[in-house]
DNA sequence: GCGACAG
DNA sequence: ATCTTGTCGC
C-alpha cells in the first residue's frame, strides 16, 4: 500500500502533458497581428501611425516567503514608445497547483489569464495588443512553455522571456556561456539557441552593454523570433524588459502590502 | 542509477 | 520563487 507514493503526480503529469499536446495544436509560430512596430518602420507613410504598436502588456507572479501558495499576479501595461507604465492590475490568491518543472503553466497560467480576461471584459483601453512573459515559450521540453500556454488561452501575441535557462536538447547554462565567448562570436550579444536536434528553440540576449547573464527569449504565441527579439530589445532599459520588470516590481509590493493589511484588519 | 530541471 | 545590506563601480 505504500509502494506507489508517486502515482497521484504521476497521473496528473500524465494528464498535463496531454493538456500541452492538445493546446500546442493552436500555437501560431508566425507573425500574426495587424500593428507594425514605429520604431523599426521608418520607410512608413502617412496612415501607418494609428497601426502601430501601442500598448504592451507584461506579467509576473510573486510569493510570500510565509506562505508560498500566497501568490500576487501582475499585470501591467506600458506604453510602446516610452515605456511608462499606463495601467496595472492585480490578483491575489491561494495557488493549489505546485511547481513542477516543465508545467509551470498550471500553477501560473490560470491567474495570469483571469487578469487579462478583467480588462477585456471590461473593455479597458489600455488592453494590451502584445504580452510579454516571466518564462519560457517554445524553450521548453515539450515546445510548450508558460508564455506558449498564456498566449494560446487568451488569443494574444505572446513572447517568453527566462532569466535562467531551462536545459533542453542538449542546452545548458554553461554551453551558453561557452558560445558567447567564443571568438567567432566576437563580442556578439545575440545567440541563437540550436540544439543537438538542430531545432532552434529561442535566443539567448544579452540585453544590455554590461551585462555578462543573458536572457532567454523564445516564441510565445502569433510571432516570430525575429520580431520577438526586435521588440525585447526596444523594452530593455536594463537586463529584464519593462513590462515584466515592472510587473515584478509592483507585484511584491502589491503582496507585501496585501500583507500588511490582512494581518491588520483581524 | 544520477543529475538537471523556467518560476 | 524566496532568504538579504551593504557595497563596489560607472
Amino acid at each position: 500500500m505504500m509502494d506507489h507514493p508517486i502515482e497521484y503526480s504521476e497521473h496528473t503529469t500524465e494528464d498535463w502533458i496531454n493538456v500541452q499536446e492538445s493546446l500546442k495544436q493552436k500555437l501560431i509560430l508566425e507573425d500574426c497581428f495587424t500593428w507594425t512596430i514605429s520604431s523599426l518602420d521608418m520607410s512608413s507613410v502617412e496612415n501607418s501611425r494609428e497601426n502601430n504598436l501601442k500598448f504592451i502588456g507584461g506579467v509576473d507572479v510573486s510569493f510570500l516567503k510565509e506562505d508560498p501558495s500566497m501568490a500576487c499576479a501582475a499585470l501591467v501595461v506600458v506604453d510602446a514608445e516610452t515605456l511608462d507604465v499606463v495601467h496595472e492590475e492585480f490578483d491575489v490568491v491561494q495557488l493549489q497547483i505546485p511547481y513542477v518543472p516543465g508545467f509551470l503553466a498550471f500553477r501560473e497560467a490560470p491567474i495570469l489569464q483571469g487578469l487579462l480576461d478583467k480588462m477585456k471584459q471590461s473593455a479597458n483601453p489600455f488592453y494590451p495588443q502584445l504580452l510579454m512573459v516571466d518564462g519560457n515559450g517554445l524553450l521548453h521540453p515539450r515546445g510548450f512553455g508558460l508564455a506558449c500556454h498564456v498566449g494560446v488561452l487568451v488569443d494574444l501575441p505572446v513572447i517568453g522571456v527566462g532569466k535562467n535557462l531551462h536545459h533542453v536538447d542538449g542546452l545548458t547554462q554553461s554551453s551558453v556561456r561557452k558560445l558567447f565567448e567564443a571568438k567567432e562570436n566576437n563580442g556578439k550579444d545575440l545567440i541563437c539557441l540550436v540544439g543537438k536536434s538542430g531545432r532552434v528553440w529561442g535566443a539567448a540576449m544579452r540585453s544590455t552593454h554590461g551585462s555578462t547573464k543573458p536572457i532567454y527569449v523564445s516564441i510565445g504565441h502569433r510571432i516570430s523570433l525575429d520580431s520577438s527579439i526586435k521588440i525585447v530589445k526596444l523594452c530593455c532599459k536594463f537586463r529584464i524588459p519593462e513590462p515584466i520588470r515592472q510587473a515584478d516590481i509592483r507585484s511584491r509590493i502589491f503582496i507585501q502590502q496585501f500583507k500588511g493589511s490582512s494581518s491588520m484588519d483581524k
